[in-house]
DNA sequence: GGAAACGTCAACCATTTGGTTGAATATCAA
DNA sequence: TTGATATTCAACCAAATGGTTGACGTTTCC
């Protein structure tokens, strides 16, 4: 999918989407499901899954007639690690950053 | 200014907005001098400063007939406080984080 | 087979966004 | 005062966004 800044970053731009984030970080669950809780259309929310599909932010995966959406960090991280570089107004070493980031993530890959 | 997660990751979408934001992790900058390396119109440019500005990403002073833009990093470090409440993903770690910015100042100052 | 549930598609609509240009305002400098 | 520089404002435009509704294709179940 489109990974870049300019999708996570619009894709999280929406309240709707920025709430379904979160509900899908206490678990997996189908579209249906998804849209319960918000006072609009199946079909607006289905529009902001794809939102967040081809933002890479989440995953959606078809079995039988329910479609799952699972939350997929990777975009989120690639984002956060944009704005971790701006956290800190001047002068931070960024070699130095780059290696404190490499401590940080070399366990999970 | 209205700091909300909604302007913030708004502000944030557009590379044209980015890009200034980098420039001026270098140093403040007349308006002026924000928009020259761009190619379009000095307006164009003048009201992405006003969409990071509401956003609260920069503040801006007006000395004499030059307005100076400079970063305020409070704004984008909520929003990305915001997405470390998926840090279940996210290995960064804040207080690791700040410890690690600690020695990058500790000697500069 | 037929009905219900799950989800998307297509067409439409109003609003927002990102850009343009030209005029306006404010300040500096000669 | 006159003119140049710095910046914004206002009107406009095309495209994107976020929503609607109704029809449609699948899958499940009786």
């Amino acid at each position: 999918m489109a990974r870049t800044l300019d999708t996570v970053f619009s894709a999280l731009a929406d309240p709707t989407r920025r709430t379904i984030l979160s509900m899908l970080l206490e678990d997996d669950m189908a579209v249906t499901d998804v849209a319960e809780p918000f006072e609009m259309s199946l079909a607006a929310i289905s529009k902001h899954l794809g939102v967040l599909t081809t933002a890479g932010l989440i995953t959606q995966e078809k079995h039988g007639r329910v479609k799952w959406c699972k939350l997929d960090p990777d975009a989120m991280r690639d984002a956060s690690i944009w704005m971790q570089g701006f956290g800190q107004f001047e002068a931070v070493n960024l070699d130095a950053f780059e290696a404190f980031l490499e401590t940080q993530f070399s366990d999970d890959v």
